[in-house]
DNA sequence: TTTATTTTTGAATCATCATTCAATAAAGAC
DNA sequence: GTCTTTATTGAATGATGATTCAAAAATAAA
């Protein structure tokens, strides 16, 4: 019997990470892969069906993540329906600034996966954003958000922002500290521009 | 002497938009914008250079066509700093509102051309954005705007904001109302969610 | 050691298009 | 009708890169 050295499941996965970030999937090779995972080209198909498979990969990894976090911040009973709106844009800041290169996989690659349309992934991201709206349903029920807003039509506003921020922060961090980024994001959303 | 019969010029530009929108970008071929466009694979090369100048052109022309129509609201004398930022966002909702595939195309392969960083697009993009923050900026003077923003992370706040539902609204037209869609925007923006 | 089993390898295969270009067609000038 | 010029064609070319697979290497058990 031979056992297994390190996990090449995992240096793939990172080494993909990498990769697509700096080259955009279309313009990522396998080899390319491999070669920065320290892997021979055939080992990737060893762990993986085929490129796209990667990429789900990638995907259903962050989204678990986040669901499950985003999960703690929802239950916990000791913050306000505000407070939790607030964690939760804490939440996908953190995760993501702690991985630069996941973030420009995560803004430029999701549309691909939701065009092949395949599931697995797509499921966590609806659940995500299914429980980021209960946090405003249950501010409205308590009288703390306004109930004139539609709720599909908010989430997909806030989501697109934060992502759009998270990839100009990705980009260039020097002009996006993402402290600064977070706080006036809670700031837009809670109480617009106007004075 | 031979003369040009119709504008194939155009014909295969329109082809190429519903063919980005259907398939993206790295997925089209060529002949396949040909067929739809009623002309033969090789004329696609007498009227452009590569595949990546097709998609150059549909974003310098787009680019083109909103900066131009901003610059008419932003110089409109008689509207208010508020009004302006309303005309803007209907501006965006207005263009797209015609042509949902052109919607899509534009949401999922901005970033490619970013990425291979064009200018002649890039240069429309960010001139459209700047005249965009003068807006806010003269609204913060006329002290109808809070000066507490940061105008870089705000614009590109509503920017992403606008783009994926611009997104979710092209891919299901019935779920997102393009009124309702863009008063919610409107709402959110100027006056937040809290009460 | 030797053998059996599992992992790893990377060169060869194969399919897929973007792009080219020699040939053909059309239109106006004469 | 013939000639010249320009537009159009689409099959052939060539490059690229995902995927395969037979061989090699590593380990544990015997």
């Amino acid at each position: 019997m031979r056992v297994k050295e390190g996990n090449k499941e995992i240096d793939i996965i990172e080494a993909a990470v990498k990769v697509f970030a700096k080259y955009g999937y279309h313009n990522s090779k396998i080899s390319k892969i491999a070669e920065t995972a320290n892997v021979a080209t055939g080992s990737v198909y060893v762990y993986y069906k085929n490129k796209e498979d990667i990429l789900l990969k990638i995907f259903s990894d962050l989204w678990t993540k986040l669901y499950d976090e985003l999960d703690l911040i929802v239950s916990n009973t000791s913050l306000s329906s505000i407070e939790k709106l607030d964690a939760m844009i804490d939440l996908i800041f953190d995760v993501f600034s702690e991985e630069p290169s996941l973030a420009l996989v995560f803004v430029n690659e999701q549309n691909h996966l939701e065009q092949s349309n395949k599931k697995g992934f797509t499921n966590y991201y609806e659940k995500f954003l299914d429980r980021g709206e209960e946090i405003i349903k249950k501010g409205i029920d308590e009288g703390l958000i306004s109930e004139n807003i539609d709720l599909t039509i908010f989430r997909n506003f806030v989501f697109g922002a934060i992502r759009h921020l998270v990839h100009c922060w990705a980009r260039d961090p020097k002009t996006f500290t993402i402290n600064k980024t977070r706080m006036n994001v809670k700031l837009f959303i809670k109480h617009g521009i106007a004075k």
